[in-house]
DNA sequence: TCTTAAAAGATAATTATTATCGATTAGGAT
DNA sequence: ATCCTAATCGATAATAATTATCTTTTAAGA
């Protein structure tokens, strides 16, 4: 996992830089999605940032999530189902271990991606611009368990 | 690509197997989804059924689709701004590129897929059940074109 | 301190999907 | 071939995540 104080300062340096305003709720969004490493969703976020600032709409985490993925200073891990999940603590695209049972979502490091996406690029022709990989499966704490549930 | 007759014996196979009726809107969407090899739409495959029975509601091309997802012989491509695609012809996970400029979605064979999700599984612990690889990017086809629009 | 455009907050609108429920019908039984 | 009944259809309401709208508040440069 990489320093969280570092990743804020590099979202404030990339807010300032594009001259957007820095805002207490705004912050303690930044915070939030800097610190976590557990790849939060919206309302967990709004949850945490509430905490410190009662007043914050929702509204106002779904304005500066939509920000920074512009700024592709957060990674959108969306789902059909509508629950999506926001890296901001890795932002560039990466693949994705993800628990079916616990809902856990953790970070492999594949040293075999690079090889794969140039044998897409070569049998197809595109240009490839970014990609998403997930896997789905049981993670090791959730096998050990002897009871399902 | 796969035979569509084949694959619309197979899903048929699969209904009768499971005692699932064989309505004539039902016949419709299957033949839409196994005929199609450009991942269709909800909609899409709503308007091609609506040719045959103009009375075919929305709501029976959803729960078609549903009950086709848990007999495993319909692929979802879910995203998360709701373009949801489907896989009719290929119904098991592979990976995908996707034209962000044309939205054409087609199927690549990967050799080295099988190597990273082994590397994946040894250096996690996972046990992999299934998987979910797009490459977004820019076609051949597209590439070509001189202007953009 | 002043000014003002950006952002916050509250809430309405949007949109894909799911649920509901009365009407219809596929397909096995007779 | 006809009957019966639960499965499915069709129409529409409900749901839920996200986005839009609009008024009030405020960050930050002058």
């Amino acid at each position: 996992m990489s320093d969280p104080t570092a990743r804020l300062d590099e979202m404030l340096a990339k807010l300032r830089e594009r001259h957007f305003r820095i805002t207490p709720q705004r912050l303690a969004i930044l915070e939030t999605l800097a610190v976590s490493d557990g790849h939060p969703s919206v309302e967990s976020v709004f949850a945490e940032v509430r905490k410190k600032f009662p007043t914050t709409s929702l509204a106002t985490v779904y304005k500066t999530i939509t920000l920074l993925k512009e700024l592709n200073e957060v990674l959108e891990l969306g789902f059909s189902d509508g629950s999506n999940r926001y890296d901001g603590s890795k932002p560039t695209p990466h693949p994705h271990m993800i628990c079916t049972r616990c809902k856990k979502i953790i970070d492999p490091d594949l040293t075999s991606l690079e090889q794969l996406t140039r044998e897409a690029s070569q049998k197809t022709g595109f240009k490839i611009v970014t990609q998403r990989l997930d896997f789905f499966g049981i993670c090791p704490e959730c096998l050990q368990e002897k009871t399902s549930g």
